[in-house]
DNA sequence: GTAATTGTCAACCGATTAGTTGAATGATGT
DNA sequence: ACATCATTCAACTAATCGGTTGACAATTAC
């Protein structure tokens, strides 16, 4: 499969924990043991979904000592919002940009 | 897992051959059939992936005779977009809603 | 009635996911 | 130097995913 941005994207917004630590992290740098308290997960099981967030260009890392502090880094939403947004249109009636839609996607596919 | 309404939505569009088939379906209502060919792919496959989209609510299932007519059902996508919504104010650096946001993801875990 | 078409279901396969544990790495504190 | 703290890595598990094939049910065409 050859993964475009779309997919990274949405896939690591489908799970709870992830978006949990999202909503957290919109509160300020964290972290990843702060991040791994309130979801009662091992320091591993949350690097691994700060991983999949890093991979995705959610988050940044940034070294400070032995701790990694992590900051969100939403821009890449903006692609996924504007997909939806496109969808938006479409059951509002609109369909003007939809070949437009359809193309973006399948161009991405290799991008 | 729980399985919220955004886990599924998401989750749903995390795959490209399931947002072709959507894109598809916004040129018109189509069969399963007609769904799979373009994908190259059993009729088994596309009826998994449909099925996917038609749980999270994404399409409407017709029986017509032997064949099944697909319309997109759109609506649900607009909490998906409600959510992505919330972090454009946040890349923008309006930080106002998050808390909200925080609070209603919270809340729908068991919805 | 028989054959072809449309789709689902069940079983299977290989890859991936979300989690664990335990060992290893690297920085800090004493 | 030594223990401790923050994190990653490797190996493992159970569950899920995306796909296939083959059997079946229902509808349509001849």
């Amino acid at each position: 499969m050859v993964e475009n941005r779309l997919d990274v994207t949405f896939r690591a917004l489908a799970d709870p924990t992830r978006r949990g630590m999202l909503a957290s992290l919109a509160l300020g740098e964290k972290s990843i043991g702060a991040l791994a308290e309130p979801f009662a997960m091992s320091f591993a099981g949350a690097s691994k979904h700060v991983k999949v967030l890093e991979d995705a260009g959610l988050i940044a890392r940034r070294k400070k000592g032995r701790t990694h502090l992590i900051k969100i880094e939403a821009k890449p939403l903006e692609e996924a919002e504007r997909w939806l947004r496109q969808w938006e249109k479409f059951w509002t009636r609109r369909l003007d940009r939809l070949e437009a839609l359809i193309e973006q996607d399948k161009e991405r596919k290799n991008g």
